[in-house]
DNA sequence: GCAAAAGTGTTTGGTCTACACCCATGA
DNA sequence: TCATGGGTGTAGACCAAACACTTTTGC
């Protein structure tokens, strides 16, 4: 396909998607596979183009159903990217996305003939086609960033949890070891949880079960 | 236009710019009228629609050009829309960016008769188009995060400056006034800044002049 | 009674805020 | 000599980091 000045090729609008999660207390990603030309056989985002006449939101639950198998997850805008050489087919403009999902949710529903789960540590760059290993860098720095700042690690936790499986998210997130005191007072001071004066009795101490007091996004108040 | 699900309509892809400014030291935003129907007479950004077979930065650059007359700008991309129902003529999906420029660097350029200049804190958002309010509202607040976290200002100050003029800057565009030694205080530990050793004599006492050491957005190091 | 995870305070150093006067120059 | 903006330091409040032991339960 030509792509010079004066030509008429239509620019094509897609959505990929970074689907972070946790699982087997390590910090996964998950990526499709190509298999075909270009980049064959290598891991790329699920992503997918999009249907004129809907919304972006309604294009991303079908794209993610489609390319996944999952039916819903917590997601924010990341970037948009409009290349005439990013995709050697064509000329696309992709938006991407950022999603933060727990595992127990999806597991029934992925499809893992069409995506791998892959420990984010352990990903090997030079396996991953297109442009897409600065754009999973770059949402993971903006999932950091957020989960300093905000209450985003509610999309990675059940609606009961102790203060322990908290910091664990935190720690395997962020990929370093957290003081649990200092944690548990920065935590609670910032008044985003709610103490359900219920125990959690699977471990051997009961601990306190908390819960979230927003439903939705909330940036931290900086006291 | 029809915008049914199974029809053919192909979503049109368009840029739509914040341009933020600092003119008779006052906070603006250049908009433009709209001359047709809809939103007839109402404030709007300045926008166009991307042409295929250029990047997103030589459409912007040339969607700026024809739009205001500005030959450059420094920018940074904000959000991305696509939405059946937001644009009433057609299905746009529209990438919006936002840009910081000194008014020196564009007054020369700039076609008034396309463009407005509008004091920030004066604009009645009744008299904005589209849904262009919340862009706007959206773009100041990543400013002011911006400014208190990067050293973005350097795109409103000329290559030379004292800390006094930074510190204008600061208060005009937060809208607050700065206490002046805590401010050079925090301003000189993020070491954003170098000392030319040269003077401004323009004022009474001559004022230390300095520029910054970065070339490129940078993040302040939180010491 | 012992293993395992829960829970709890204090000290210290650093950072942020509030606040007022003297200095160098031009007119 | 006076008007104008430039330049400077300190004390108190608050916040962040480092650090170790006791409690409750299941087995």
């Amino acid at each position: 396909m030509t792509k010079g000045i004066f030509n008429l090729s239509i620019p094509v609008p897609a959505i990929d998607i970074v689907i972070f999660t946790i699982y087997k207390d390590k910090f996964c990603i998950l990526l499709t596979k190509k298999s075909d030309d270009p980049f064959k056989w290598k891991f790329v985002l699920p992503g997918g183009i999009l249907m004129s006449g809907y919304s972006l939101e309604e294009n991303f639950d079908r794209i993610l159903l489609e390319k996944t198998g999952i039916k819903w997850v917590y997601k924010e805008q990341l970037y948009t990217f409009w290349d005439p050489d990013r995709d050697t087919r064509w000329h696309a403009i992709s938006i991407i996305y950022y999603a933060l999902v727990r595992n127990e949710s999806f597991l029934q529903d992925i499809d893992l003939t069409k995506v791998h789960i892959i420990e984010y540590d352990s990903l090997n760059f030079k396996d991953v086609g297109f442009d897409h290993e600065k754009i999973i860098k770059y949402a993971k720095q903006r999932l950091d960033w957020k989960l300093e700042y905000t209450n985003i690690s509610k999309n990675i936790l059940p609606d009961y949890f102790t203060l322990s499986n908290l910091q664990k998210v935190y720690e395997i997130i962020l990929g370093k070891t957290i003081d649990k005191r200092n944690f548990r007072k920065k935590i609670l001071s910032t008044k985003i949880l709610k103490d359900t004066w219920t125990q959690d009795k699977s471990s051997n101490r009961p601990a306190r079960l908390y819960e979230f007091i927003d439903k939705d996004l909330k940036i931290m108040d900086i006291l």
